[in-house]
DNA sequence: ACACAGCCTGACCATACGATCAAGTTAAAT
DNA sequence: ATTTAACTTGATCGTATGGTCAGGCTGTGT
């Protein structure tokens, strides 16, 4: 018998199928959205039949909202750069990166994330309602802070949040545009680092860091 | 007989009919997406019957494509402000008001663009290949030219674009989370005026200005 | 070796949806 | 007044979709 590391058989293939179908299906709501996606298209993608699905994920709501959730703490956890800071120009601008990377990285889950947020959140309000508005305020505060002590010139801390979120995820969520404009191709690494660079200098700049 | 303008009996039920359509249709795109609007709904709001949408618009498809375009074409006339301008702090400041002005007022049209273009555009790709390109691109010389005055900081242009749009349109896009963030409530007149103003201040001393 | 519980899946079902159509009504042209 | 074309709409159709289920398969504990 092969090693198994510590989880059973059993438990590996529910792992793994849960990962593999998950994964098929952030890629299918991100490019269709919740009511243009299938449980057929996602079974394909995932190379299951579309009833091992609903043995997994009752109904395409619940894939959906685990699909949310995922994205949602990704997201959350980009703060971490910003707290452990001890100015805006370090903290603001690891969070810029964090989030450009995010943007980079799980472009699929940001764009299920904006689908989900337009919509007018369907089904992860309570989110928006506790979790998020959280972060919110305590970012706030620290900026509040931070202009209190003259670290950064005296702005808006919520509007100015908004434009954080919005320059980052812009990437994720209008990169189909964004690589039209590019010729059709996608950014290379040299262009992403100038994309990131951009909104760093104008961000910073902007509060009058750097 | 009663006066009727220029237009015949038939052709004002005509525009009539299918501005009350493209309205409703609007909202519950911007609402569901493509996918989750049905022709059902679309009807019910409009107060006229299925069959008769499908007597002005042939398939739903054909429908959405119109939605698309006439916000597409708002978009691109917001850009009228920034050639007229001598500078980028008049230019872009106008284009910022222009473009915020456009999330506020038009916010479900900004919505279906944006969900359009999330899902790879798959009915308007030739625009974005050919008026937005072109936009683009010129907009692009203009700031290289200020660039060259000295009348701004050195910046990528198209990079510093997104940004724009970003910031912008993050208010029609996100306003759903805005709203949730604002304790529930529609930003008022006056909290829309410091976002405005936050994006400007922001944006312009990012590049130098003001 | 056996029994049991978890896993898998082809076939099936009910429903909702986009689209069509035929039979009407209304306005315009002759 | 008559004809024609445009507009209206309830009823209907075919299909695609989310979800179910019975029966088989496989791993695991005893």
């Amino acid at each position: 018998m092969v090693a198994q590391g510590n989880a059973s058989k059993r438990q590996k293939i529910r792992a793994e199928n849960e990962r593999i179908i998950l994964s098929a299906a952030e890629k299918v709501f991100a490019e269709a959205g919740f009511g243009g996606a299938t449980m057929q298209l996602i079974a394909d993608i995932a190379g299951l039949p579309k009833a091992n699905l609903h043995y997994y994920f009752a109904t395409k709501e619940e894939l959906y909202r685990r699909v949310v959730q995922e994205i949602f703490e990704i997201w959350l956890h980009a703060a971490d750069s910003f707290d452990s800071a001890i100015g805006p120009a370090e903290g603001i601008g690891a969070y810029i990166d964090a989030k450009m990377e995010i943007s980079r990285r799980y472009a699929n889950g940001s764009k299920v994330w904006a689908d989900e947020v337009m919509h007018g959140a369907p089904v992860i309000q309570d989110y928006l309602e506790t979790s998020l508005r959280e972060w919110t305020t305590g970012r706030v505060e620290l900026i509040n802070r931070w202009i209190a002590e003259g670290k950064m010139d005296p702005v808006d801390p919520e509007y100015f949040l908004y434009m954080l979120w919005a320059t980052t995820q812009h990437y994720a969520d209008f990169g189909h545009q964004i690589e039209t404009l590019n010729g059709g191709k996608p950014l290379s690494k040299s262009q992403w680092e100038t994309a990131k660079a951009t909104v760093k200098q104008v961000m910073l700049r902007g509060i009058g860091v750097v």
